[in-house]
DNA sequence: CATCAGAGTTGCATGACGCAACCTAGAGCC
DNA sequence: GGCTCTAGGTTGCGTCATGCAACTCTGATG
């Protein structure tokens, strides 16, 4: 558990962050996006100290993002793979992977094109209206707060 | 700046997490996005320490994600107010957002619902492809690495 | 003159993190 | 039977980020 929690937040997006917002925890749910399964391999990729990385994995699992499971046994050996609930954060990376291709850019330009399997499209991250299909915004968007105590 | 940075990390993920991926960034951007813009009222409503918000507010201010400006002189009071860098955060919002509904919800339902202006129809937060429309999940997509030095 | 609001700053304690060393179980080799 | 290697951690220690309360500063209000 995160040792400050943002329990008076009503609100999906404080309880998304319990579960990943800290500083590793997406990084390490966007390599096993890329195919990395392995303590060893998450380690070696992101440098992130090994106490930390173990206490990451751990939580992830319990938060039922990962699953852990023996691949191998004598000598047993782990493996980390997402679940469905870790594989829905699959929109939340590619948004960042896109804003920060267009606000934060690498002088080599964008190191990872996301393609449509079989299509071979490119991936278009904007938000769309589910009614009219327009494309929706920060700037033609609207909160409809529920009614506080009326209901 | 983050005391760890993503130097080795050649990708857009790690450089957006490096704007905004510390436990209360992206938390002080969503109550931004809810139209607040003052120091008091971020530290009311999020209960973070002030000196904290303080470093939090002025590194995004560095980040070109929120501006700071004087509102009224005598006394002096700013407000801060979300760029166009920071407007683009909004599906990163939301997808955040759509997927605590889903995954970590409170027992009184989705507590925020985003509407697009006029039309009220609801956010669709589902990856398209850019080329055939198809909704894109991590199932169906693929990365293609560019090539690493054969360039 | 006292009090209040907004926007911070300062000092101290605690907790998260980085780092290196160590541990364990089995495999391969000689 | 000993040496070394790999995978997957754990332990101990030091430092840096964070939480918390108190304080500052400026001007308004009574």
């Amino acid at each position: 558990m995160l040792p400050r929690t943002y329990d008076n937040q009503v609100c999906s997006v404080a309880r998304a962050l319990e579960a990943i917002g800290d500083r590793w925890t997406m990084l390490v749910i966007r390599d096993a996006f890329r195919g990395v399964s392995r303590f060893e391999d998450f380690q070696k990729r992101l440098g992130i100290a090994r106490n930390v990385l173990a206490d990451r994995l751990n939580r992830l699992v319990d938060e039922g993002i990962l699953t852990k499971k023996a691949y191998q046994e004598r000598p047993e050996r782990f493996e980390y793979r997402l679940t469905e609930k870790g594989l829905d954060l699959f929109p939340v990376l590619m948004s960042l992977m896109k804003w920060g291709d267009r606000h934060a850019p690498d002088e080599a330009g964008p190191p990872l094109v996301v393609l449509h399997r079989g299509c071979g499209g490119e991936i278009d991250a904007r938000l769309r209206c589910d009614r009219c299909g327009e494309s929706i915004t920060a700037l033609n968007a609207e909160a409809r707060q529920p009614v506080p105590s009326a209901g």
